[in-house]
DNA sequence: CAGCATCCAGCTAGATACTG
DNA sequence: CAGTATCTAGCTGGATGCTG
């Protein structure tokens, strides 16, 4: 890149920044139902190595997605919930998993036409 | 990662995967009124390398998003344009560039609200 | 015009081991 | 439990030069 640009172009990217990380939308898809803890998290996405997990955890907090409860007990537990700018982009990644499917189902994939997954209420 | 999955786990993965790609969203973006060279893409996303925007370009026609229509000229003209597949998810585009332009005002960024820029027609 | 080939720096992310 | 630290292989993608 020749000239370095310092924002975004179109909100299009902004959303992609925020969401199009490598493991957010599944993440934000499994806070979609309510509140997780890390390992609850790590149960559902097991492709997730911890520090991944902690990574796109912090980065999602800091683009106020998530929030991140600590609770200061012996063990500690730590739990993530959507923020409100979170659950506002829920609707974003139906409308993505609904053609999401479609392209699965056009296109042909290894598991094809794999229903979404929600996380077991 | 301890166990590669050959998969996707959701249709939002899938979807992620298609669109997800460094400019993709900005080149279907640039696509949804008309098609356009391989020189007025490079001129409307100027921070995308050539190289880079061959691979984007071959990736997203691989995965049936667009079309490269090759005429056998000199000089020679490439057209690309956004296949069936590449239609449909426009809307989807839509609603992710009303959620960033959200997450813009919101959250305050470097350029803060800078409204879609369409391509003009 | 529309790329491709090559080289290479920097980042990403996995594996592993350790801690408050 | 919920991470952090370190090391490192491998991929990403920029720069440059060349071509049908």
């Amino acid at each position: 890149m020749n000239q370095k640009l310092n924002g975004y172009h179109c909100p299009v990217e902004a959303a992609l920044v925020v969401i199009g990380g490598k493991w957010k939308a599944l993440i934000i898809w499994q806070l979609k139902s309510g509140t997780l803890r890390f390992t609850e998290l790590m149960d559902r996405l097991p492709m997730v190595t911890p520090r991944m997990m902690t990574k796109q955890l912090r980065e999602l907090e800091e683009d106020a997605v998530i929030t991140r409860t600590v609770y200061p007990e012996v063990p500690p537990r730590v739990e993530y919930a959507l923020a409100p700018l979170g659950k506002s982009v829920v609707p974003v990644l139906d409308s993505l998993c609904v053609w999401g499917a479609e392209y699965l189902t056009s296109h042909g994939c290894p598991i094809q036409k794999k229903t979404c997954k929600k996380p077991e209420p």
